[in-house]
DNA sequence: TGCACGATGAAC
DNA sequence: TTCATCGTGCAC
């Protein structure tokens, strides 16, 4: 399984957002490898995206979205759930991918159709915040092969707040798969 | 030092 | 539509 490079991360957040819909997702944790292939995302752009974490500047939640590209950015939201989003363009940017949805390949149990129960799944938690992406046990691949897909864009999930930004059609996923968090 | 609220999910 | 549940960020 190829790992995408450095390179793949440090480049527009719209783009890398499109391109991550069909790639895995890999999570060792004791021994066990945990693969799930990469259905639904939402681009937050940077300080300028009044919807993106990082649009209040740095804080002690969000630097690891700041930081260099590659890098896992996870938050926990509400208490009890954790969100994993993957770092785009160049350090200080402010930019990321969250990860909404995906469609279970080899040893993943419970639901994974929607950001918390993504991150439930895969035993992702705040230990992982500002793990590199390139790492052994937590890494993104792009697949053997890969059938084409759609990519439907829409606007962004709970960003009402944002005003215009809302609006902004910067979730992606693909058509027509089952495991995509919402119709 | 206190407090309102969330890039959610499930129940009612 | 309501609630669980708590770290974060900002007001005071």
């Amino acid at each position: 399984m190829q790992k995408l490079p450095r390179v793949f991360y440090d480049r527009d957040t719209t783009q890398v957002a499109r391109e991550l819909l069909g790639k895995l997702l890999v999570r060792v944790e004791h021994g066990l490898e945990r693969v799930a292939r990469i259905v639904e995302v939402e681009a937050y752009l940077g300080r300028h995206d009044r919807a993106a974490h990082s649009s209040k500047g740095i804080t002690a939640r969000n630097q690891a979205m700041f930081g260099p590209p590659g890098h896992a950015y996870v938050y926990q939201i509400y208490g009890m759930y954790f969100c994993l989003n993957v770092v785009t363009e160049r350090e200080g940017h402010g930019a990321a991918v969250l990860l909404r949805a995906l469609e279970p390949i080899k040893n993943v149990e419970g639901r994974t159709q929607g950001p918390g129960l993504l991150a439930r799944a895969l035993a992702i938690d705040k230990r992982l915040n500002t793990h590199d992406l390139l790492s052994d046990d937590f890494f993104i691949a792009a697949p053997p092969t890969a059938d084409p897909i759609a990519i439907v864009a829409r606007p962004r999930i709970g960003v009402d707040y944002a005003g215009h930004w809302a609006k902004r059609r910067l979730r992606f996923y693909i058509k027509g798969n089952p495991f995509v968090s919402r119709r």
